[in-house]
DNA sequence: ACAAAATAACGTGTCATAAAAAGGATAAAA
DNA sequence: TTTTATCCTTTTTATGACACGTTATTTTGT
């Protein structure tokens, strides 16, 4: 019974900035918790999750929010340098549309 | 019977970019999918759905597959700068802790 | 070096179950 | 009075385990 995998304190706190960010930007748009969830198509209590940096909102609810207070663009900067990642594959130049073989049995 | 919001193409072209980015880095530390499933404690099929940017994947999967990558701070600047919600508050100063009355029924 | 065989990674389906989301209700705060 | 925090219940949905066929990568044989 896989439950869902805990979250160190430190992620939970990126989830939790996330959230009084987003709250911080509806307030300054004078936007009710109502009307961005009528707007974003969610419930109330959504937003109230997603604003107190629930872990559990879908990632599509998160994005409609972002979407509705014009933020979304932000998203797509996640992911998307990764400077480390660019130095371990300078190490082994060739690139694959798949992972390695690691030898798993015998 | 309220069901999944319809997201527009255009945020789930962010959301599927977000998926390449994350395959991407991931295979540049040259992880196997299955790897990565239990090194962020997660199924495989959440590892693909999350890499084919599914909007149903809660976001805290997300941010645990970022933290196996080392990528979890990207996360800190969403909604982070907000600078068009500045730009609102300078026009009306006063700041809430809620959004104002808006005279919902007569 | 090249081709074929071996094997691991991947895409995708089904199913049972844990979990998310909405709705309603209440109390408290602004 | 309106907004917000929070609880509880029910319905809907996501997740993980398993499985199977496909495809990429590596290895083996010549």
């Amino acid at each position: 019974m896989k439950t869902t995998p805990a979250i160190l304190p430190k992620n939970m706190k990126i989830l939790k900035d996330l959230g009084e960010h987003i709250q911080l930007a509806r307030l300054r748009r004078k936007l009710s918790a109502e009307q961005m969830a009528e707007r974003a198509g969610l419930g109330r209590k959504t937003i109230y999750n997603i604003e107190q940096g629930s872990p559990t909102v879908a990632i599509g609810r998160y994005l409609q929010v972002l979407f509705v207070l014009g933020l979304e663009k932000d998203l797509t900067q996640v992911a998307a340098a990764d400077p480390l990642g660019r130095k371990l594959q300078d190490a082994g130049i060739i690139t694959h549309k798949r992972a390695p073989k690691q030898n798993k049995k015998s």
